[in-house]
DNA sequence: TTTGACCTTCACGTAACGTCAACGTGTGTA
DNA sequence: TACACACGTTGACGTTACGTGAAGGTCAAA
């Protein structure tokens, strides 16, 4: 047999089999006079075992040493791991498919804010009525999409129960008055005592299990997301959360 | 922030951002007088977003396409064949665990032959006894190890029920003594008139229904295993085979 | 001033081959 | 005899999603 053959009765390309000579799966063959390799049946049935194993999705690294060892490691043993590891994959798409499903149960998906459907819909709510135009409500809607992003499902869905009673139609009237007054006093003097007051309300309006939590990640991880969220408010915006941060610590 | 805050902000390496800024899935932001990259709370969304669609098992490519045409192919609709993928990578994960336990159900597993533990037996008996040390019987083995490395799990099973016959002792001992016939024969003249014999012995232990599907098969294809187990058969072995198949194709 | 911890770009390594390139060999046909 | 054509040979680059140096600039603290 020369390679062609070879490789089509055992249903791979002359590549393969060249690579697998490479890497020492496959021993080398006689050469003829011309160069060309001469295969024996027993190279078919080395190099259909090399398949069997590769397409049970083993490497090929890990496969030659369980062909060379011969004896190191048992091959049931090695068989066994694999398994286990593929047992692992499948976990892996399965969680995939999870939140597949939930993203796509969203009603109007679209390539921002990959949230999925419940947070959407508190993120809509948040930003809609009277303050549909407020600039502080989309800062505060990408923080959110972020958070969101970020957290794993587990957190997700504790913090949207902790969001929950911010959604009733009193408090998100609430909610949308406390962005107007964050965007008035946008450039507003850090002396200014409406500053102070603002705080305060939004101290009143955010259940504590909300933001404690958060500013307790916040101090311990290097980079931090409040630095980048403060980042993003006028000076004066800024004070009112330092005051709000002051607030909430002394709760603790 | 800087790239290393935005990072560890996300949850990723330094060395990810800047190849998703290459890849044109994140916008280069401005830099600094140093050169620095300088990042906004939005550069944190728009990675956050990334790497979920990314961890769902989506290809970079594929990504770059959906943030590109934005409208180009509804991200439902990408989504759900992702999903699709998803479902078909499952499945073939779990074919290669069911294989895995029928080879793994097997009692004394080595690295050479792994073939079912039922097809295992069966070779053991074909040549146990006074087949034991038999060159003809280990041919013999090599070829319907190879035979059944190469067959699809339907056809194993198929080809397994058409050599039980063969395994019932008298079969059996039939079986070992036509090996022992096919030694002897090993060096004789083409003309010797034990060859045709053996030949009609042959064609009358050996199943039809196991032996012409082999032969339909071989002419098909362009790579010919009975070419290869010829080429191992002396050449009074291999008239011996001509014969048969001559006996055989008549019956067809 | 030196030491670290950052940042910059450039570029090779990974797994398992696919796919040219550039070339020699062997056979059938005009 | 000449040419096409199918097959073989080695060598090397392309693929995916980054990891991991290399070689060097920037900045704040000791």
């Amino acid at each position: 047999m020369r390679i062609g053959e070879l490789a089509s009765l055992v249903g791979v390309s002359t590549r393969t089999v060249r690579h697998y000579h490479h890497l020492g799966l496959l021993p080398e063959p006689e050469r003829l006079a011309n160069g060309y390799r001469e295969y024996r049946l027993r190279d078919a049935v080395l190099l259909s075992r090399v398949r069997q194993l590769a397409g049970l999705g083993m490497s090929l690294d890990e496969l030659r040493d369980v062909l060379a060892e011969d004896q190191g490691k048992d091959l049931r043993e090695v068989l066994q791991e694999l398994d286990a590891d593929l047992a692992r994959q499948q976990e892996a798409i399965a969680v995939r498919r999870a939140r597949l499903a939930v993203l796509l149960a969203e009603a109007d998906l679209h390539p921002d804010s990959l949230v999925p459907p419940e947070m959407a819909a508190v993120l809509r709510d948040l930003s809609a009525g009277k303050a549909a135009e407020s600039p502080f409500a989309k800062l505060d809607r990408e923080m959110l999409t972020l958070m969101s992003n970020l957290a794993d499902p587990a957190d997700q869905a504790h913090v949207l129960d902790l969001m929950r009673p911010l959604t009733k139609p009193a408090a998100l009237a609430r909610g949308h008055e406390l962005y107007l007054r964050l965007d008035e006093l946008a450039d507003a003097s850090l002396d200014d005592e409406r500053l102070a007051e603002l705080a305060g309300d939004l101290a009143a309006h955010l259940p504590d299990e909300l933001v404690l939590p958060m500013i307790e990640k916040s101090g311990a991880q290097g980079a931090d997301w409040l630095d980048a969220l403060s980042a993003e408010m006028t000076p004066a915006q800024a004070e009112v959360f330092r005051l709000l941060m002051v607030t909430l610590k002394g709760r603790m």
